[in-house]
DNA sequence: ATGCCTTTGTGAACGCGTGCACAAAGATTG
DNA sequence: CAATCTTTGTGCACGCGTTCACAAAGGCAT
């Protein structure tokens, strides 16, 4: 999870939906509109759940927060089901979209065809980088970021993706936000500060290995040697004043994205 | 968020440190990385939160179970914690990584330069595509598919990133576990199965995009006309046989990569 | 050395999310 | 039309995660 700021009581209180169930209803439609073009009419809870990777009573429940849309003893129409959760995340509608930041990552959502598919539009792809200015990425020419206002509000866009390098990530933000934007999907490995009523969602690359790594290494030192245990409980040194296997500063500041746009 | 299957009680049984606090430790790491850079000798729980855009009291508790390793008056000592949270995730080992699939994103990837700065090194870049076999991205030449088992067992490849389209995901899936792959990080869109004892973390940015569309148009819907309400309740038409609003089937099949990598 | 001030570490309360288990609902069969 | 069988919808309980609030701990000034 990652909303911009702390607030806002996690579950989004208008007509109730909880966050946890808005956060599966994708799951539900991808593996439903799966089963759409295979034709197939009804589909069972169970049989969804498990093509959705999740618990049938958990879908059950999530389905009920729209309402009753299944037949006891039958199922879910699987027609009716993709529109009506299509009509609840507001996909029945294109949502313009751009992207500032046109790297290796900014190429690549560019080109990402799970956008089109499912209502969303690349409206602009956005770059500080005069050198990009008129090349096209998947067919879109890449504009300098002087145009970034004009662009959002021409085409009435309130959803911006951020795929810049950490040091320009907030300054962008910043601008995307003034310019009228109210959803922003952050690549960029930093946190980003917003005023109220404006959402930030974060996808962090590092971060998920960084977690793997940590399942990973509890994994290895599972069974092994007892060893495990005793590097666990002597601290290298006394709290204050410690130089420790700090590795070397690396590259330069910490956050980097493959992308250009300099600070 | 997204293991693999959903066993395991959520929580990390082993000396009990809470998921939810395993997936902060990398913010936290971060926030603290800079300051370390900066000079800065310690930290509050209060700056750093900040930093790390979460609550002090989370924080806290959070660093609480790894062990006091604060200074009550004073705070954190930065470097210290660095070397703390770092150990704990297992970072101050270098993790090889193999990413499967060279297409937009795989090459997005590799570029990616957070991943070295955190002890995790591109071992090898891996992709159906003969033509790319040898060319270089980011330095490293892919190799062709056939080579997969060879390389992790080569290396002792543990953590596997699969960047391909839906449609090979699984298949590359099957072939990383059964070559000794117990961490994958899935960017294609599909559910994977993988037997017990093998992590899959999830970052699907479709699903992301589709939330904030969620919670704008909810926004969108909050005082404008008083028509939201009605449009709400009247179903297009009753649950069994419809056909409404059904986008048409766009390009190919739905989950899509910009990836190469033939099924 | 003593008292004050800052900040940690944590006990306890609360709320959300999950999963169980079952009653109600409808389809289907004889 | 009645009985049976399938599958939904949900009441309930439990556990994890978050937050509050405060006592204990340590530095620092006097």
């Amino acid at each position: 999870m990652a909303t911009g700021r702390n607030h806002r009581p996690a579950t989004s209180r208008s007509r109730g939906i909880p966050e946890a169930t808005v956060a599966r209803l994708p799951l539900y439609l991808r593996a439903l509109t799966a089963l759409s073009e295979r034709s197939v009419p009804t589909v069972s809870s169970e049989e969804l759940a498990s093509a959705a990777g999740v618990n049938s009573a958990k879908l059950r429940k999530d389905f009920s927060y729209l309402g009753s849309y299944g037949t006891r003893g039958v199922g879910y129409d699987v027609e009716y089901l993709v529109y009506q959760i299509s009509r609840e995340l507001g996909l029945t509608q294109d949502w313009p979209v751009v992207i500032v930041g046109i790297g290796n990552l900014g190429a690549a959502l560019a080109n990402y065809g799970g956008f089109a598919s499912r209502g969303f539009r690349v409206a602009a792809l956005i770059d500080a980088d005069p050198s990009l200015a008129g090349k096209p990425v998947a067919g879109i020419p890449v504009q300098h970021t002087d145009e970034l206002e004009k662009i959002i509000s021409d085409n009435g866009v309130s959803i911006g993706v951020i795929a810049t390098p950490a040091g320009a990530a907030q300054q962008v933000c910043d601008r995307l936000v003034a310019a009228g934007i109210t959803s922003i999907l952050n690549f960029a490995p930093t946190v980003l500060s917003v005023p109220e009523g404006v959402d930030v969602r974060k996808v962090d690359l590092s971060i998920e290995l960084q977690i793997l790594a940590f399942h990973e290494q509890r994994k290895a030192g599972e069974e092994p040697t007892g060893a495990a245990s005793e590097a666990d409980t002597a601290p290298p040194a006394a709290p204050p004043a410690v130089a420790v296997a700090k590795r070397p500063p690396e590259s330069g500041s910490d956050g980097d994205l493959p992308a250009v746009m300099p600070a």
